[in-house]
RNA sequence: GGGCCCGUAGCCUAGCCAGGAUAGGGCGCCGGCCUUCUAAGCCGGUGAUCCGGGGUUCAAAUCCCCGCGGGCCCGCCA
């Protein structure tokens, strides 16, 4: 069996390559220069006479007072014995070098053969077991395009690092225990009814139901305090007439709502007249928090758990899917929510914030490990947490450091990812410090707060409560439904069944790309039409791409012909430039994956998807075609380079959980 | 009031942490290419005061400071 593997690809990699060489000659000089710091900035050369990759030696030079001629001669003699390298150029203050295609076409025919499918994607040395937490959106309402955001990211996260050889668990959060669930339910009761009817999507219903449910609420509660205004004779303030408008705009929401099931909102308008919500509300949620009443502690579960049911089967379309799913609410019923109160309590950060039962976190921040662990900058302010309310209640951050524990315990983590809203960052910062406080430092310093920016709509923004959102559901119904249209255009004859079996995948697909595309730290305006656009760059180019590679592979088969490892011109590669550009490129991927992995940053594997589709077709386009080629030799090294790019861009898009398609 | 995130062509976006080579892509728009492995493709053209102003540096989209615009957070909410 021939010696490379993607291993080596890795080891081999432009950038690893040249900060090896760097780092080593510096230190034949004197000097320290840490690898890493050189693989940082090795980019691609900006014009091919200078060669593929480079690196600004000079600066190294300069900043570790060194000889820059001296340094680059011994950089130099040392890239020249690496079989790798063919030429050595100097430009400008960079150090360049230009590959050996055919060296990189060779090591990557002896990595195919040996790990066919698998190919370029390199096992961790330090294989980890984590947890990824992510969706966990309440159940009070249908999935919509920031929650897609939110899965998008965290099923990725998790295909990613399971790719790279961790051990990753998936969970999601069932947010029981807030206001908005027993608003949810407030609605059922309200309605007289304790389950979703047959033949609706339950968590479409339950949106319908608590978003009535919320704006009817919140209408008594305006008409109340208008009541109160005038009474108190100020019917001409400025609170009255802003009390008046806010009124307005509840009811246009409310009759739109109405439109969607006149029945049903009718029933819940005439049961919650006269009644007081906020105060009925708050009784139905310290019920279910004390589980007082059999009776509502099953409708809670059951309605939330037909909330999920919805959930799941939306997840599913876009291959999503958590392996455990884990209810606030046991926190709170079983000890460890109490065990988490106690252990605050023997804590030196334990202290009483105006009457209530608090962590005192600031000291903390004196800490420079924990600043720099947590990424808090200096001299910054973290109000005390609050964990126990006057009335013995308990909070959500409170429960939430329980979970994070039980995070850990259970799946027995080295690091557990929460794929949570930015909003939400100074809860999550605080739930860090608080388990550092309690004597978690391991926990507190593991638990990493995995970012991202909330999705907008181009028009109005979007609001649960009020029953404003557009679904994921409709967004994956139009999507499917404009990659149908196409299919209808490009392949009429294809089967009805297989029509709309591509027709699912390249939708949905589309989808996933889109929101994983853009970083997670930057806010997004989704507009659907962009989003769904078949053209570069998105999901739709890469599975045509990978189907058109395998349509190649499946050609060569029908002929006949197949690869012949040990005749190999891998010379060929040289020859064109196409070839060599996609040599060189699939050389790099061990690199791109690791580095995207190590990092977490799923975007890096949506750039390099979209350069090596680039690159293979305008190779296809040149007509420099395999399954034609006469000589055997060549034909192989070419059919090599097809079967490498297939492979790639079938792994790559299964780490961003999209099934690639032979056919399209 | 304090803090965090974002600001790159008409639109979207990479690069910013780890400063260096003419700021990469995509959409749009204009013009071409289907009797050879799939035209959801390819080729050519068009388009950027890198939000503004200072500073540091041999060198700034990138670092620092002051502003501007957008979003978010500063609850005994979740």
């Amino acid at each position: 069996m021939a010696g490379a593997s993607s291993r080596t690809l890795l080891e081999k990699s432009p950038h690893r390559l040249l900060a090896r060489a760097v780092a080593e000659a510096a230190r034949s000089l004197g000097a320290e220069i840490d690898p890493r710091e050189v693989e940082y900035v090795v980019s691609e050369s900006p014009d091919p006479r200078l060669g593929d990759y480079g690196v600004p030696l000079a600066r190294f030079a300069r900043r570790h007072r060194l000889d820059p001629g001296e340094l680059a001669e011994r950089v130099r003699e040392l890239l020249q014995e690496e079989p790798l390298v063919a030429e050595v150029v100097e430009a400008r203050g960079y150090l360049n070098i230009r590959l050996s295609a055919a060296e990189a076409a060779r090591l990557l025919a002896e990595a195919l053969r040996r790990e066919g499918e698998a190919l370029g994607l390199v096992k961790t040395e330090e294989p980890m077991r984590l947890v990824v937490e992510h969706t966990s959106a309440n159940p009070v309402h249908p999935l919509h395009i920031g929650h897609a955001r939110n899965a998008s990211l965290g099923d990725t996260l998790a295909r990613l690092l399971r790719a790279r050889g961790h051990w990753v668990e998936t969970r999601f959060y069932i947010n029981d225990m807030g206001r908005q669930v027993a608003v949810m339910v407030y609605g059922f009761r309200l309605a007289g009814i304790s389950s979703v009817p047959e033949g609706v999507k339950p968590d479409h219903y339950i949106g319908l139901v608590y978003a009535i449910t919320h704006t009817l609420a919140d209408i008594e509660q305006l008409k109340r305090r208008l009541e109160e205004l005038k009474k108190q004779g100020r019917g001409d303030s400025e609170e009255y007439r802003e009390t008046l408008r806010r009124l307005d705009s509840l009811v246009a929401d409310a009759a739109r709502l109405r439109e969607r099931d006149p029945e049903l909102f009718d029933r819940i308008a005439e049961a919650i007249k006269g009644r007081d919500p906020d105060r009925d509300i708050s009784e139905i949620m310290r019920a279910y928090e004390q589980r007082s009443d059999e009776q509502l502690v099953k409708l809670f579960r059951s309605l939330v758990e037909q909330c999920l049911c919805g959930f799941r089967e939306t997840l599913e379309r876009m291959n999503i899917r958590h392996d455990k799913w884990d209810w606030e609410s046991d926190l709170a019923w079983t000890s460890m929510v109490g065990r988490v109160l106690e252990e605050a309590r023997r804590s030196p950060y334990y202290t009483i914030h105006r009457g209530a039962e608090a962590l005192n976190l600031q000291p903390l921040l004196e800490d420079p490990v924990i600043r720099k662990a947590l990424g808090v900058p200096e001299g910054y302010e973290v109000p005390p947490l609050i964990l126990r309310r006057s009335d013995g209640t308990t909070l959500y951050a409170t429960r939430d450091i329980a979970y994070t524990l039980k995070k850990f315990r259970e799946a027995n983590a080295d690091k557990v990812y929460n794929v949570v809203a930015a909003e939400q960052r100074l809860e999550q910062l605080q739930v860090r410090l608080a388990l550092i406080a309690l004597g978690y430092r391991r926990e507190g310093l593991n638990t990493v707060h995995y970012a991202y920016e909330m999705v907008n709509l181009p028009g109005q923004k979007m609001s649960g409560r009020r029953g404003r959102y557009i679904t994921l559901d409709q967004l994956l119904d139009q999507a499917v439904a404009i990659a149908r249209r196409e299919v209808e255009k490009r392949s009429p004859s294809l089967p009805e069944e297989e029509k709309q079996r591509i027709a699912e995948a390249v939708g949905t697909a589309a989808v996933r790309y889109a929101l994983v595309s853009v970083s997670a730290p930057k806010p997004m305006t989704f507009d659907i039409n962009k989003a769904l656009d078949f053209e570069q760059s998105s999901a739709p180019y890469i599975l045509y791409t990978h189907a058109r590679a395998a349509n190649i592979l499946a050609k060569a088969k029908q002929r006949g012909i197949e690869i012949d490892w040990d005749n190999m011109d891998h010379g060929a590669a040289e020859e064109n430039p196409l070839r060599r550009r996609l040599a060189i490129q699939l050389l790099q991927y061990p690199y791109i994956f690791t580095k995207a992995a190590d990092e977490q940053r799923p975007e890096l594997l949506v750039a390099y998807l979209n350069r090596l589709a680039d690159t293979f077709n305008k190779w296809y386009a040149s007509g420099d075609s395999a399954v034609n080629e006469p000589d055997p030799a060549k034909r192989s090294l070419k059919l090599a380079l097809v079967a490498a790019t297939k492979h790639i861009l079938a792994n790559t898009l299964r780490i961003l959980g999209i099934e690639p398609i032979e056919r399209m």
